[in-house]
DNA sequence: GTCAGTTACCCAACATTGGGGTATTCGTTC
DNA sequence: GAACGAATACCCCAATGTTGGGTAACTGAC
């Protein structure tokens, strides 16, 4: 039945790619191209017709948009796709900014008939499609630095910071005095070298301290 | 060879499913379990004897440590062991712990043979196992929220004030009045409903505004 | 017994922030 | 053309935070 099949649209510059794209997801039961554009404006253009399922998005494309920026697009006007990029590169901060814009799966150009399937049907079942090196690389995102220089009680206040209390606020939650905290902040400042509160709870995040 | 099999630590409570663990690791010609413990007290003890490349950790144990900060200080310890986190749930906050804690898998206690030692083999590559449905909840994890009530300037300056700028600096950046920066900031923290900076970029943080 | 960590206090000048306003300009949308 | 959101800009004032020095006692781990 073609009407239970997922709707796929694809999103590739190369020709060739892309209708190597098209034959593979065809050759599926379970999946049928909708359509393929050379350009995320295109694709963005006839979301409402298309009503994709699932969108292979190239990041790299010519012209005015990439596909970070249009996934961010087409999840806002068409939320229920599920992206999976396509690219030649595993680059760490393109794969996070890719996934910051809503994609859910991750695969390479170079994926062969059976790869490029699999992560369909992945992304069918709920999963998130993506190599062995990304999965990695977002799990090993999560950890939070063993190597904090910061000790559990500035941790402990480092913490109250980021929910926004004041030296005063820490102090009576912690039971210590106003000063302590001081003293503690000011510890923190120097071991983080930041000078306020706002910089050493992004340096936090960044250095995953808390 | 012996000396050339991935050498594999069990902490597990439940003896039943412990020894069924070794029995199906053990049967595999790339891994051979080191020991087997009920609690992270003994294996953390023995870590120094047992020189683990992978650890399976069971998250629900008895007594004074939990899988979670066992994890920590097994990585603190013996920082080259990889570490699956073994649990009957999948629940989201648990997981993340877990993924914080350290660990670079995560499998369900349901896991048959032939799960089980393939999140040996997928870890053993680098890689990091876990079921569909919770690589789905960390690649959400990553998703900026598409209907963040802030505008792009908003945005933008919620962005430097998690680098620490102050009202001048961002005014400077921005090429904006110092009363401009103000004012936005203002609407931030009404928008959001906090306060001071250092809570606008926890709130930020947790629901993914920048 | 030493050392790191936590606690606590002092002073004082200076900068920043938060909370309350008001108001103009510029597009877009209706 | 009116209405609206967004961005811009200004005013005042009290409260809070930061800088930049310090000193010192207690505790628990190694």
């Amino acid at each position: 039945m073609s009407e239970n099949k997922k709707r796929v649209l694809i999103v590739e510059d190369d020709k060739e790619i892309r209708n190597s794209f098209v034959v593979i997801v065809n050759s599926s039961s379970q999946f049928n191209v909708v359509n393929g554009y050379s350009s995320c404006e295109e694709a963005i253009k006839h979301l409402n017709a298309d009503k994709p399922d699932i969108v292979l998005m190239d990041i790299e494309l010519p012209g005015g948009m990439n596909g970070i920026k249009g996934a961010k697009i087409i999840k806002d006007k068409w939320p229920t796709a599920d992206i999976i990029m396509v690219t030649v590169y595993e680059d760490s901060d393109l794969v996070f900014e890719a996934l910051k814009s809503g994609a859910s799966g991750y695969i390479t150009k170079s994926a062969n008939y059976r790869e490029l399937l699999s992560a369909l049907e992945e992304i069918s079942k709920g999963g998130a499609p993506m190599s062995s090196k990304i999965a990695r690389m977002v799990i090993d995102n999560f950890h939070v630095n063993p190597n904090s220089p910061l000790t559990k009680r500035e941790t402990e206040i480092l913490q109250l910071i980021s929910e926004g209390k004041t030296y005063t606020q820490i102090s009576e939650q912690l039971f210590i005095s106003k000063e302590t905290s001081k003293t503690h902040i000011k510890n923190i400042y120097a071991k983080l070298q930041v000078n306020c509160k706002s910089e050493a709870i992004a340096k936090a995040n960044s250095e995953k301290l808390i």
